[in-house]
DNA sequence: ATTCCACGGGAATCGGTGGCAA
DNA sequence: TTGCCACCGATTCCCGTGGAAT
């Protein structure tokens, strides 16, 4: 977001190609993947497939999809739509379904039959819908109300297959199993090529050696995003200190800021109500499920009393912390009435004030 | 064996919003 | 414009389950 000035003696010169949301021009090193997403995809008798794409976070799902969709539109004109599902219920994917589509989007309170029939008269031609982050959504009604839709294909993509598979209904587990993309962690050099790319054009020609790549791809053990992330910051703390090309001193520090950044930033898009929750945990310690709600019942009316919010049930603490966990912000350790929470990085805090001491 | 309690599914409820008819 | 209604997301209430403590 800040425009970067062309500086001549910074190093990072273009952040946008560090963005999480950049699309490469080029897919390396995924050849193999993207072919078999569009077999996949293929017409077999009187319509497409589906898909199920996997893999742990940050290995380029989301991309991989984006080149796959790219082609079938260039080259097979069919129309795809992608949508992003990590906490979004049934109606909500629907009705971004159809704000995808071309036509004027449904109100928000457009009832969900409703919803469904719309996007039967909208589709009219071959579609491929992504639901991106869709491992909430087995369980959810969504897969069966698509699948519905003639013409309409889908690729789901979550992080473990079998799991989502066996969440899912019958009908739908037929559908999506057999034709399961998995992806992987990059190899050193791949990631190593991968960032290569990104420096080219984001970093001053000549900043960052090959073997400074590939420390960073070795330290974040193949997952793309955490490299691209640990690549921007060490280009930026390089800067701080003035080198004019990358040391491998500063990686550790960068690959820390990297990840603080990534969860600073899903703790800024939760509720106060979950910070509240966060902001116990990363004070105390690691807590149990019982000392965590007594604290909360302590001090939460404090912490919440010049807002306009007052403190919430057990139940909703327990989804909020549920939440907490899926955003990589807490870790539950242990089992039953031993399970403690913690956060994960004690450097990571809510950005509002919140006394919680 | 009995009690305790975290956990998480599911239904009911609440506050806010948009469509629609008068 | 106003009032009504359906809907949504967030929250709360209720409750069955199962492991741990007594």
């Amino acid at each position: 977001m800040p425009a970067t000035h062309h500086r001549q003696d910074a190093m990072l010169v273009d952040e946008r190609v560090f963005e999480d949301d950049h699309f490469p021009r080029r897919l390396l090193h995924r050849e193999h993947e993207v072919r078999a997403l569009l077999r996949a995809l293929e017409q077999t008798g009187d319509r497409r497939g589906d898909a199920l794409v996997h893999g742990p976070s940050g290995v380029g799902k989301t991309v991989l999809v984006r080149h796959a969709f790219r082609r079938l539109s260039d080259q097979r004109g069919v129309q795809t739509a992608r949508v992003h599902c990590l906490g979004a219920s049934a109606a909500t994917v629907m009705r971004e379904v159809l704000t995808e589509l071309p036509g004027p989007d449904p109100a928000q309170n457009t009832p969900r039959h409703d919803l469904c029939l719309m996007l039967r008269d909208r589709v009219d031609g071959p579609l491929v819908v992504a639901l991106d982050e869709a491992d909430g959504l087995a369980r959810s009604d969504v897969l069966s109300q698509l699948f519905d839709v003639p013409e309409l294909s889908v690729v789901v993509i979550c992080h473990d297959p079998d799991a989502w598979l066996a969440a899912a209904d019958t009908k739908v587990r037929r559908r999506l199993s057999g034709s399961d993309i998995g992806l992987d962690r990059y190899g050193m050099t791949e990631l190593a090529d991968i960032l290569d790319e990104r420096a080219r054009v984001g970093l001053a020609d000549g900043a960052v050696d090959r073997n400074v790549l590939e420390a960073i791809a070795d330290r974040v053990a193949g997952v793309a995003r955490n490299g691209i992330q640990t690549l921007r910051e060490a280009a930026r703390i390089a800067d701080q200190r003035g080198h004019e090309r990358l040391p491998v001193g500063v990686l550790e520090d960068a690959r820390e800021q990297a990840q603080r950044r990534i969860r600073t930033h899903n703790l800024q898009s939760l509720t106060l109500h979950h910070q509240l929750l966060y902001e116990i945990l990363r004070v105390e310690g690691a807590l149990q499920a019982g000392e965590l709600h007594d604290r909360y019942d302590e001090i939460a009316a404090e912490a919440l009393a010049d807002r306009p919010l007052t403190p919430v049930a057990k139940r909703t603490r327990r989804r909020h912390l549920d939440k907490l966990v899926d955003y990589d912000l807490v870790k539950a350790v242990g089992e039953n009435r031993n399970r403690e929470y913690r956060v994960c990085d004690e450097g990571v805090k809510p950005t509002v004030g919140l006394f919680v001491e």
